[in-house]
DNA sequence: TCCCTTGTTATGAA
DNA sequence: CTTCATAACAAGGG
């Protein structure tokens, strides 16, 4: 569920039900952060996503919905762990479950720049690139996964465009060739429409090259270690994708 | 049954 | 004050 292209997914699918503006006209769960009675009644002008944000915008302030690791929806349909946000419209009833919901006032664009979501007609290369010029010692598994540069990267993307673009995930950016670095941010943005293709058909996890993989599609053995400062997985072939070391003056 | 994870934030240490 | 590391949380699939 949570990756970027996840969100679309699921903002699609709702906006596809909806070309006018439903009134919400019942509110359930048990999200505690916001104040249920403010959505009541009113009408939903949009849905929007951002990164691994869905976004659904009333006039004078919208709901984000964060699916963190586990968060899943039913659109009329229901299940048994607890609701954590439900909303009846007259024709379909929205249920979100396990998620992070939050109340943001005002407008929207006040609150997010959509030059850095990877996924948006927005997307601003020049300026992710700028970014990581910003920050020379940082590693390339990291920066992938900041949401602040490419917002809507996950842990999967980030294994398959360093597989894609052939880097070390212990590469620093200041080490990385400039085609490389460009090479990074372009299969951000790449792969992440793939990711929504593939995941449309289902066949997401069958063109993973090396996440979740035990060898490479080059027959060699796949690393797993936990790398970088969140420690997350990361999957790479030691053979196929090369680590760049700054040279010494 | 146990282990693992498409993620983030609160907390406290340094 | 800031930065960093660790813990905490969650549900479902293999």
């Amino acid at each position: 569920m949570p990756e970027g292209p996840s969100i679309v997914i699921l903002k699609d699918l709702i906006k596809d039900l909806y070309l006018g503006k439903p009134e919400v006209l019942e509110v359930a769960g048990n999200a505690k952060n916001i104040d249920k009675d403010r959505l009541l009644h009113q009408k939903i002008i949009d849905f929007k996503s951002w990164g691994k944000h869905f976004l659904i915008c009333f006039k004078d302030f919208t709901v984000r919905i964060h699916f963190m690791l586990f968060g899943t929806y039913l659109l009329n349909q229901e299940k048994k762990t607890p609701l954590t946000l439900g909303l009846v419209l007259k024709k379909d009833v929205l249920n979100f479950y396990t998620c992070k919901v939050d109340l943001l006032e005002g407008n929207v664009k006040e609150h997010y720049n959509w030059e850095n979501d990877i996924m948006a007609e927005e997307w601003n290369s020049r300026a992710a690139i700028k970014k990581l010029k910003d920050m020379p010692e940082a590693l390339v598994c990291d920066v992938l996964m900041d949401q602040q540069i490419f917002s809507g990267v996950g842990n999967i993307i980030k294994n398959e465009v360093l597989y894609r673009i052939r880097v070390h995930p212990l590469t620093k950016i200041k080490s990385l060739p400039p085609a490389k670095l460009k090479a990074l941010v372009k299969e951000a943005r790449n792969y992440s429409f793939d990711f929504l293709k593939w995941k449309k058909e289902n066949t997401l996890s069958k063109h993973w090259e090396v996440y979740s993989q035990k060898e490479c599609p080059r027959k060699h053995n796949i690393e797993k270690k936990e790398l970088g400062k969140t420690h997350r997985q990361t999957y790479y072939c030691e053979k196929c994708q090369k680590l760049y070391h700054q040279k010494e003056k």
